[in-house]
RNA sequence: GGAGAAGUCGCAUAGUGGCCUAGUGCGGCGGUUUGCUAAACCGUUGUACGAUUGAAAAGUCGUACCCAGGGUUCGAAUCCCUGCUUCUCCGCCA
């Protein structure tokens, strides 16, 4: 969410960001809203004031009481007018997109720009395979049973397969809470529709989320929604500042209207396993905390030698609450194809501002909202697909990452058990 | 799931229809005293929206906010209804 005051004072910038991300909002609808509101504020409150003069005298006479009869009356009908107004612009105002950064490149995705890249592509003197045929034969992946469990688009881990699964959480967990400083967060997978939104995923998105009706819960796409909404409705004192949060969580994904579009395996499913990282930062310091928050997501590919480039995405791209978000690419030789495992935003104040999140400076009287950002420190199943396909033997076993061997109790490789 | 109790300013508490623009204590901030610390004393103390002054920092005025939303009343922290949260007890349960 925009800043009200913002918009009324920036119409021209608030446009060319919602030109930018492709979206349609009448800017000027809303800006018409908001003079009416203050008009008809001003109205009702000269009124009232005039009611707590004679409220505060004690009892008033009969003919004071008749007097003041219709006056709280039209008080009560200012008041109602204005209730509606601001609903209606508060619905408005869930439908503006945060403001791109300058550096941004603007257009369509075609616009992304490569950063950089890094590693090198795995070379074979045997055709590749794909992680599905891999899985299948080595019975780590189960997919024709998945299936029936469940249904199309999830995902069976079984033996070193899902001791794989839980090796990659337990060595990112490890890295950035010993290497990088973030704090380990375990939060509920279930939130609230208050919690939804103030991540921005509703009222947009609501369509793409698992919701149980009954209670009105939703299964998280994310862990920065309940992480981001730790601090919701909170003054955060300016000390503990920056704050770096991670946590492990399974995300739940409908992914309705992708039908038909990546279907087969990992590389889309309803349901996978994400370690993410949160930051809450003051907003002077938000786009370094990006570029260092996009190292300690680097650093797993790295440390997994998994080849990977780093892509800037542009204004037809980045999502609806960033300013600036990066994409992290893997490499994957078996289906040919660069794999999304993770994204790094920054959300400047937009998330701060829905979830009213604020810190206090140090001799300043106002409050100001914090910066909160957020990336993938990465995605399991893609990189169980980089991992598996990028690793692959010609015997059709899998070499374990070294990293990862701790984890795995020393295991070298995965053949078939 | 059933029964009961409670939710007031950062914290603790007072407040049973107009004197509440919410008292008091603690804490915080500023000051006096002091070699320093502590104590004592004095002052100050939230948020949002709107209007207005200002380059800004900030100030002034008004309105709203006593868990949330409705209702009764000329007037609600106070009375009524609904919801949420917390606590206690019972039942069920990994």
């Amino acid at each position: 969410m925009l800043d009200i005051k913002f918009i009324r004072e920036n119409q021209d910038k608030v446009k060319k960001a919602i030109k930018d991300k492709g979206l349609k909002f009448d800017v000027e609808k809303l800006i018409g809203l908001d003079a009416d509101r203050r008009k008809l504020l001003m109205e009702a409150e000269v009124l009232k004031a005039e009611k707590n003069k004679v409220s505060k005298d004690g009892k008033p006479s009969p003919e004071v009481i008749g007097k003041m009869k219709p006056l709280s009356q039209k008080i009560g009908d200012l008041d109602k007018k204005v209730e509606e107004i601001d609903q209606k612009i508060g619905i408005l105002m869930l439908d503006i997109p945060n403001i791109p950064h300058n550096s941004v490149p603007v257009g369509s995705p075609d616009a992304n720009k490569m950063v950089r890249e890094w590693g090198e592509r795995p070379k074979f003197d045997f055709k590749p395979k794909n992680h599905i045929e891999l899985g299948e034969k080595l019975d780590i992946l189960d997919f024709p049973r998945s299936s029936k469990i469940s249904g199309a688009g999830f995902c069976l881990f079984k033996g070193l397969g899902a001791k794989l699964e839980r090796a990659l959480i337990n060595f990112m967990l490890d890295l950035h809470t010993k290497e990088h400083g973030y704090k380990e967060i375990f939060p509920p997978f279930l939130v609230n529709r208050v919690s939804m939104t103030a991540t921005g995923q509703l009222p947009r998105l609501e369509q793409d989320m698992y919701r149980l009706k009954d209670d009105d819960l939703f299964l998280i796409p994310t862990a920065e929604v309940p992480v981001t909404n730790i601090h919701r409705d909170e003054v955060l004192d300016e000390a503990i500042l920056p704050i770096y949060y991670t946590a492990y969580t399974a995300c739940f994904r409908r992914e309705a209207g992708s039908y038909g579009k990546d279907t087969k395996g990992l590389m889309r499913v309803h349901q996978f396993d994400k370690v993410e990282l949160v930051k809450f930062v003051k907003p002077d310091a938000s786009y370094d905390e990006l570029e260092s928050l996009l190292k300690n997501a680097e650093e797993v590919l790295k440390r997994l030698k998994l080849s990977y480039r780093v892509m800037a995405l542009s204004t037809g791209d980045i999502s609806f609450s960033a300013s600036k978000c990066y994409d992290l690419e893997a490499w994957a030789p078996g289906i040919e194809k660069n794999l999304e495992v993770s994204s790094c935003s920054n959300f400047t104040d937009f998330q701060a501002r829905r979830a009213n999140i604020k810190y206090r400076q140090k001799g300043k009287k106002k409050l100001d909202y914090i910066h909160t950002l957020n990336g993938s420190g990465i995605a399991m199943a893609r990189t169980v697909i980089a991992i598996i396909e990028n690793f692959q033997q010609k015997d059709g076993s899998i070499l374990i990452p070294e990293a990862l061997r701790p984890y795995m109790d020393g295991s070298e490789r995965i053949t078939k058990e």
